[in-house]
DNA sequence: CTGAAAGCGCTAACAC
DNA sequence: GTGTTAGCGCTTTCAG
């Protein structure tokens, strides 16, 4: 009896007779075996494990993505070594990507957000990076992987939707200009004013930084700088939830006074007072796509020598409709 | 040059000439070596790697420990393999199981709160466990090593404060009683309650899922068993905003006509209808507490043969007193 | 159908 | 200081 055979009746191949393979199994089971994935790995020159890069997991948006991540891994039988950035920046990129190589991956997800210029390793490093890597949440470049939403769609939706119920001074509480999303939003809000023929102006929109507190801030800027605002886009939830706040204390009336619309759909924002219009990206399905590509990426790299053309896909978000932006 | 020297060089041993070692790190350096941590692995039999598992990654309590179960993994040079059971039951506890010690993790932190009859695999399973297991958010047993919030005294503060602030009927919105954190915070209500002479009747308290919808429910059917309820406590904030929300609507002011506790301190909270009064969990703080914990474990089974006794730690709420339960 | 030999990439132990 | 030998636990190849 030996490894040769336990080997064999480990992989199920065919070549084992009966006897002795209920026999191996047996044994396997009586001692409780569990065969080492390290050394098979080290052998098979591959490990069925896909490294994850994210950062931020306390917000929402990226812990909704690696659960969406996780899901259809385990379904494809594959494992996840996770790192998580301390930041957005790319101080810790070369550090990680060695890191996950190290124990080699099959390939990588990055699914940290687009912010300044973390993405300004990628030119010199991805040629020497010997495994697919597929990029979420950045403008999308010709010669990588990258999976997306449409933010810029997500903009217009919220604004023409707040055009449709007859608002028309609309102002917006954008997120950090830094991250490529509220860029895309932003500009999303932008054009669709200037389609419908309302000029946009400087004063009419605030910067955030994507929490509820800079929200608030942001909301009372706006009445200061357009007291005739008759609605406001926020780029995101919780900014919304801060603009609510300022409102609900200075007796503003949403929808009659001001109408709002946010972005993301947390799970909180049904039960806003009111109830929170906004746009919905479906993060988990994120994860999903961005899963099912990489490991089409890596098998088709081991089956045929195809390189798998780089390719975008870009999401589509779904508005919301609830109170805060209707009745008016 | 043998691969011995390259091996010593690598790991940083004193007896390498100078030159020689510059030597060789240029090399690696120009050609991009990077050394295989499986193989490494394979022969140090020890893979600097935990597993962690968790559940319900689309919540905000478990992506909040793993946020900081990665932070204090990264700092101590441990890599994470990450698992996400998709329920909170225990039918896939021995799969997930096997996965992690294949992969020869060094040990395992196992962040699925207790559920139902999910802990019972423990007693058959665990000494056959070659590794260091510690459990978070569990019943503390003698022979396990468990991180733990004190929900009792959690359930306890903010029903003293209520009682501090006047309130007499306190009623309360229960999570699910297959959760052992739910059925630690009713505890606390109650025997609070009980201690200040103030009897809790059944009707007094309804059982919610912890979302929103079912704290919307849940306040509705209190308010139709206890007319004269001065005061809630929620076991959750996501219920306690559904909760909220029901006032809302009905025009019911709080905190002036209820008050309203809830339980968690979500980033939200601070900016609901009024602001929520709540108790936080640092869970931040118990992912890294547990990295710390168990690294040790590790550590110290490989020096000396001390297996390291077993030891609960239970870590403290806090309350956060906000508008909803003050200025009666 | 089963076994023997070789080797994945690394390191511990022992020469020299 | 440096090289040699052996082996971690598995799979691939090739004999039998």
């Amino acid at each position: 009896m030996s490894t040769q055979t336990i080997s064999r009746v480990l992989n199920n191949r065919p070549d084992v007779a009966v006897e002795t393979r209920d026999n191996v199994r047996a044994v396997i089971e009586r001692l409780g075996y569990q065969p080492s994935a390290l050394a098979r790995s080290l052998i098979r020159q591959r490990s069925q494990t896909l490294g994850v890069v994210t950062a931020g997991l306390n917000y929402t948006g990226p812990s909704l993505t690696l659960n969406g991540i996780t899901i259809r891994a385990e379904a494809m039988g594959y494992s996840l070594l996770l790192r998580e950035l301390p930041e957005f920046d790319d101080s810790l990129d070369e550090v990680t990507l060695k890191a996950l190589l190290a124990r080699q991956v099959d390939g990588i997800i990055w699914a940290v957000s687009e912010v300044g210029g973390n993405r300004a390793w990628i030119k010199h490093r991805l040629a020497k990076v010997p495994v697919p890597i597929i990029f979420l949440t950045m403008q999308p470049q010709p010669d990588l992987t990258v999976v997306s939403f449409d933010n810029y769609l997500g903009g217009q939706l919220a604004v023409q939707h707040l055009l449709d119920q007859g608002y028309r001074q609309i102002g917006h509480i954008a997120g950090p200009p830094a991250w490529w999303e509220s860029r895309q939003r932003k500009a999303g809000w932008q054009d669709t004013l200037a389609r419908a023929g309302l000029p946009v102006q400087p004063h009419q929109w605030v910067e955030g930084d994507w929490s509820a507190a800079s929200g608030e801030w942001a909301m009372q800027r706006l009445l200061e700088q357009v007291p005739a605002v008759e609605a406001v886009f926020s780029a995101n939830d919780q900014m919304a939830l801060g603009a609510l706040h300022v409102l609900w204390r200075r007796g503003i009336h949403v929808p009659r006074e001001i109408g709002l619309v946010g972005f993301d759909n947390i799970a909180e924002s049904v039960y806003f007072c009111p109830p929170l219009t906004t746009v919905q990206n479906e993060l988990r399905t994120l994860g999903d796509v961005a899963v099912k590509q990489l490991v089409a990426m890596i098998e088709s790299g081991r089956d045929g020598q195809s390189k798998h053309e780089p390719r975008t896909t870009l999401l589509a978000p779904q508005l919301i409709v609830r109170e805060s932006s209707t009745a008016r």
